[in-house]
DNA sequence: ACCGTATCAACTA
DNA sequence: TAGTTGATACGGT
């Protein structure tokens, strides 16, 4: 464990993030393993509800990619929808299966 | 299944 | 300030 979340809190607040992606990508490292919320649930969480544009916006420009569990983050649909990370959605899908065992 | 509209925040000209 | 985009959501056709 090298980097604790409350590291990756202060990291946050370091880059020149808005106080909305500091929000969302906060409320993102909150998510435990095994927990799987949608953009709009996310949303809903961070008190903006019908933000889920902003929040997707939010998680791109996510500077921790690899730190945040961004990849918890699915669509509505059930579908894991996009990811900037390695790999692309390809990537989340096999993260996701690894910690939250989704059906293929 | 496909298209248009709704809604929010950030970016660029 | 105005216009466009984006890792979406929902309803109508």
């Amino acid at each position: 464990m090298k980097a604790s979340k409350r590291d990756l809190l202060r990291k946050l607040d370091s880059y020149n993030l808005t106080e909305f992606q500091k929000l969302v990508l906060k409320e993102t490292l909150n998510i435990e393993k095994g927990e799987v919320l949608t953009y709009k649930q996310l949303a809903e969480r961070i008190g903006h509800g019908k933000a889920y544009r902003a929040v997707g916006s939010a998680l791109k420009i996510n500077p921790l990619a690899p730190m945040i569990p961004c990849h918890r983050v699915i669509r509505s649909d059930g579908t894991l929808g996009n990811y900037s990370g390695t790999g692309g959605s390809r990537r989340k899908r096999e993260l996701l299966a690894s910690e939250n065992a989704i059906a293929s």
